[in-house]
RNA sequence: GCGCCCGUAGCUCAACCGGAUAGAGCACCGGAUUUCUAAUCCGGAUGUUGCAGGUUCGAGUCCUGCCGGGCGCGCCA
């Protein structure tokens, strides 16, 4: 058979599954019961040293359909497997595994390819499509981010990045709920703290905004136009607060006397100017964690050029709206939502949900082909409606993915830690970022499955000792630095062209197990990327630091024999590309002093 | 009541499309440093994968039922 040619551009999984491929589609009888059955090579990396590097199941799994021995299969198909000079020896071994052990040729390949793709290392080639938009955070202008928050930054930006590792084109856009009835109840809070600070005392409502930030923002906006009421323009006639009455009525009330007061354009100017306030500190805050976004979509954008009645109007045409008790409802139910969903309320209010419908078609109209929206945990039922929405509006539902992010917990001495505001504890990203660091947090927040409650334990993430994964990851990194200045010391030099020779003299098991870790980057991204799973990078990452750390310990690498020296440098070399490509893609930074 | 997520070692968690003997870290015990950073390494124990069935060559993984935890089920945002 003729030898192919080397496929550098491939993982080295992909070269492997490419092998049994082709050998597949040569032997018809197995290529037409796979096809038929959609039975996809599956190559693995083995668990097992003694299986091997790569292997395969599917021998057995065409044993079925094709009534063969699955052993017999697998014969057949290594039989047919065109010669690589990466591998070395093929076995058959249990039931029916194809095991592939690879050359020491395909390993050093591997390390000359990430020495010469540097920091693009693992990095798939750009795809045209889909091109992606990715939505996280969004939350609310109302206040600043808080631990919950951080993890959905986190999250969502490490998506972003594994995603155009993954080669995908992503678009970053952060929500901002900047319209609607929290706007009014925001700018009320403003107002009547301004009002306090003018000497006017109006009892605070039940509903408004507490925080000491509301204060900090009426001190500091500009009220020079504004003519200053008495307590009694503000209070007269208002109905109860709870607990008396009804806090939602009466913050209402409060809403539309602030308006009659100060006019429409006067209360505007404070919400306006609080809005703007709040969505700055936390673009900052996202900023300083290394958290950005391509767009900070507003929600008064849409009302502002009509696309939410266009969106409505658009239903309307399509016989997709109807009335019932006075509201009109948008029938999610025929496009697979559980029940019927209001968008206009009786009061003629739209709904969030009319917002949102107008939103999702947006994205679409926008040219993205593929929306992933990261959500908390609470908004799972959302999903389905925001599908009935795109549906309705002409678009596959199946455009849109939703990533729940689940509640985070903080732990301090072992105990958990309420986060409720009017706790002393502190609960702000900002505040959790400057006791443990960003890296610290970066880290923990991916650390875990985002559909897993994530406990947080600040003792840990703080902590400057093998407890901390953080710090193990970026001390292998640090010390690979070291070893490179102790040469620049001792007045060593070094070539770094690791030619075919200094990698041969890599035979030490500590490095045939550093090469392997090293050789399987490229494939860890992909999944971490297909599964919008950063947890995946993180174990890899341990894992590798762990290999190189064993590997620091057992041998010497600025040793005399300068062949020696080049190949464990080499080696080393691209080990720090890896770690650091990795922390990259984590949002953590790879130092070289610690 | 209905829906979604979760249940794996003492603790916190992995386990890629169903694969070979279910793995790490922490904690605990013992050992390694005249050497490129000991923020390191090496060795040592632990499992009815919540329970009960089912599917099949093979199940932590898929299906059904149950138990336990979280979240949701508005003309709120």
């Amino acid at each position: 058979m003729p030898a192919r040619q080397d496929r550098s551009e491939l993982s080295m999984k992909q070269i492997v599954a490419t092998l049994v491929n082709d050998a597949l589609a040569r032997l018809t009888d197995f290529a037409d019961a796979a096809a038929d059955l959609s039975i996809e090579t599956t190559v693995e990396r083995t668990r097992d040293p003694d299986h091997g590097d790569f292997t395969t199941n599917i021998a057995m799994r065409l044993a079925k359909p094709t009534r063969k021995n699955p052993r017999e299969i697998a014969a057949g198909i290594i039989a047919a497997l065109d010669d690589s000079k990466l591998i070395e020896k093929i076995e058959i071994a249990g039931p029916g595994f194809i095991n592939f052990y690879l050359s020491a040729a395909a390993f050093h390949a591997e390390l000359r390819t990430i020495v010469s793709d540097g920091e693009k290392y693992g990095r798939a080639k750009p795809k045209d499509s889909p091109k992606i938009l990715l939505e996280f955070i969004s939350a609310n202008p109302t206040g600043p981010l808080h631990v919950g928050h951080g993890r959905h930054a986190a999250y969502g930006a490490t998506v972003g990045n594994l995603l155009e590792a993954a080669g995908y084109c992503v678009h970053r856009e952060y929500y901002v709920n900047d319209a609607g009835r929290q706007m009014d109840i925001l700018g009320a809070s403003v107002w009547l703290r301004w009002l306090g600070s003018k000497g006017v005392e109006v009892p605070f409502p039940e509903n408004g905004y507490r925080g000491a930030y509301i204060r900090d923002i009426a001190e500091d906006i500009d009220t020079e136009n504004l003519v200053t009421p008495t307590a009694d323009d503000v209070l007269r006639d208002l109905p109860a607060d709870a607990p008396e009455s009804d806090k939602e009525i009466y913050i209402d009330a409060l809403v539309a006397r602030a308006k009659a007061l100060q006019g429409e354009d006067g209360f505007d100017h404070i919400r306006q100017q609080a809005l703007d306030s709040i969505r700055d500190d936390i673009e900052d805050d996202l900023t300083e964690f290394g958290v950005t976004f391509d767009t900070w979509f507003s929600e008064q954008s849409l009302t502002k050029t009509g696309r939410i009645d266009d969106a409505l109007t658009l239903l309307e045409k399509r016989g997709l709206l109807y009335k019932k008790d006075g509201a009109t409802w948008f029938p999610a139910s025929n496009f697979g939502d559980e029940k019927d969903r209001v968008v206009v309320r009786e009061n003629g209010a739209k709904t969030y949900f009319a917002s949102d419908i107008a939103y999702h078609f947006d994205k679409r109209e926008r040219g993205f082909d593929y929306l992933i929206d990261i959500l908390g945990a609470d908004h799972h039922g959302y999903l389905a409606r925001l599908r009935a929405g795109l549906g309705a509006m002409g678009y596959q539902g199946d455009d849109l993915e939703v990533q729940l992010v689940q509640f985070v917990t903080l732990y301090r001495n072992g105990e958990k830690m309420q986060m409720s505001t009017r706790s002393g504890e502190f609960d702000t990203l900002r505040e959790l970022r400057a006791e443990v660091g960003n890296d610290a947090a970066r880290f923990y927040y991916v650390m875990r499955s985002n559909n897993q409650h994530l406990d947080f334990d600040l003792d840990i993430a703080k902590s400057q000792s093998n407890d901390n994964p953080v710090f193990y990851i970026q001390y292998a990194h640090a010390r690979i630095a070291s070893v490179f200045r102790q040469l620049t010391e001792k007045s060593l030099g070094w070539d770094p062209s690791g030619s075919g020779a200094q990698l041969g003299q890599l035979r030490e098991p500590q490095e045939k197990t550093l090469m392997t870790s090293l050789s399987r980057y490229p494939e860890v991204l992909e999944l971490a990327a297909n599964n919008r799973a950063p947890q995946h990078l993180v174990h890899y990452l341990r894992d590798l630091a762990n290999d190189f750390h064993t590997y620091y310990n057992a041998h010497t690498f600025i040793v005399d024999d300068e062949s020696l020296r080049n190949a464990r440098l080499y080696l080393i070399l691209a080990t720090r590309t890896v770690i650091a490509n990795g922390l990259h893609m984590l949002g953590v930074s790879a130092p070289n002093k610690m």
